[in-house]
DNA sequence: GTCAGTGCAAAAGATTTGCATGCGA
DNA sequence: TCGCATGCAAATCTTTTGCACTGAC
């Protein structure tokens, strides 16, 4: 996997391949995000980017994300609560799908070879050419079924 | 499968049962909403809606849909385009994913055991129950590869 | 110095809500 | 009649955009 430096670098060299001007701006939400437990939503983004940088504002966080989606950096992700967040892409890693707990809201990637193979055959089977896919699969974690669990949070913190 | 009938008479028996009123616009909005392709966004259904019946609100198309999902009767879809759509949920007929063309935006609906026990048993190997999932296939039809294809139109619209 | 980038506030689009009135039971 | 349901408009919420100013190159 690409270190957040990497990925950083990454996303300058883009910047700079499109014309683009690096700012104190663009590196701080870059930074913030490559350092991230992941999906973020546009508000956690820019609070936890405010804490590093008070001059950032909120249209600037919604067109970096759109850099870093037009990058490849990051990836926009619809869960079943509506609410839109972003998650770092990891274009040179497995693809991976979540499993998300309705209680806790613990989000969990997984990686499934077999399930994969499964829906390229359906799709064929349909007539379709397979280009990408988007599941989520909804449960409640061991821990919650244990008692353990923390109450309902938000989705898209880590648990 | 439910028939149309058969949904709509169980919408007014679940208002009765909560209390609630039938009124002209739930039921014109209920009949439209059932007798739909499925997968209508809230503007969809208004206007065809409003063909039927010049005095509904848009509030009141959002307020009644409302109702519908309470009573399991609609379901909600967020799909990749970030639009929200609704579609009759078929709770007595068997659970099925979508598969949409990135192209024409036709929506083929399919079900698949072996995909579905699959899923079952990656969320159990996560420590999870499963309670629901959600699933969609991205890729190109065949009508759309062979050129036939419509060009580009809204997704949601059916094939 | 130039022009892209920024913050702010206003705009735009989707959804919800307050309120006076309408209407079903 | 009584109170829920409705339409409208205003309020929210999320995201985008216009504009004058700032700052990277």
């Amino acid at each position: 996997m690409q270190s957040r430096t990497e990925r950083f670098a990454a996303f300058r060299r883009a910047l700079k391949e499109k014309g683009l001007k690096s700012t104190a701006q663009r590196d701080d939400i870059a930074r913030v995000f490559f350092a991230s437990t992941r999906h973020l939503s546009i508000d956690d983004l820019y609070r936890e980017v405010r804490k590093v940088n008070e001059r950032v504002g909120y249209a600037t966080v919604y067109r970096t994300i759109k850099l870093l989606k037009d990058c490849e950096l990051a990836e926009e992700r619809h869960f079943a609560d509506g609410h839109t967040r972003y998650e770092n892409s990891e274009s040179d890693e497995e693809h991976h799908d979540h499993l998300i707990c309705d209680n806790c809201g613990k989000i969990v990637e997984f990686n499934d070879e077999k399930l994969e193979r499964l829906q390229e055959k359906i799709a064929e089977g349909l007539g379709f050419v397979l280009a990408r896919h988007r599941m989520e699969l909804y449960g409640i974690c061991r821990e919650c079924r244990e008692g353990a669990g923390r109450l309902k949070t938000r989705p898209g913190e880590r648990g």
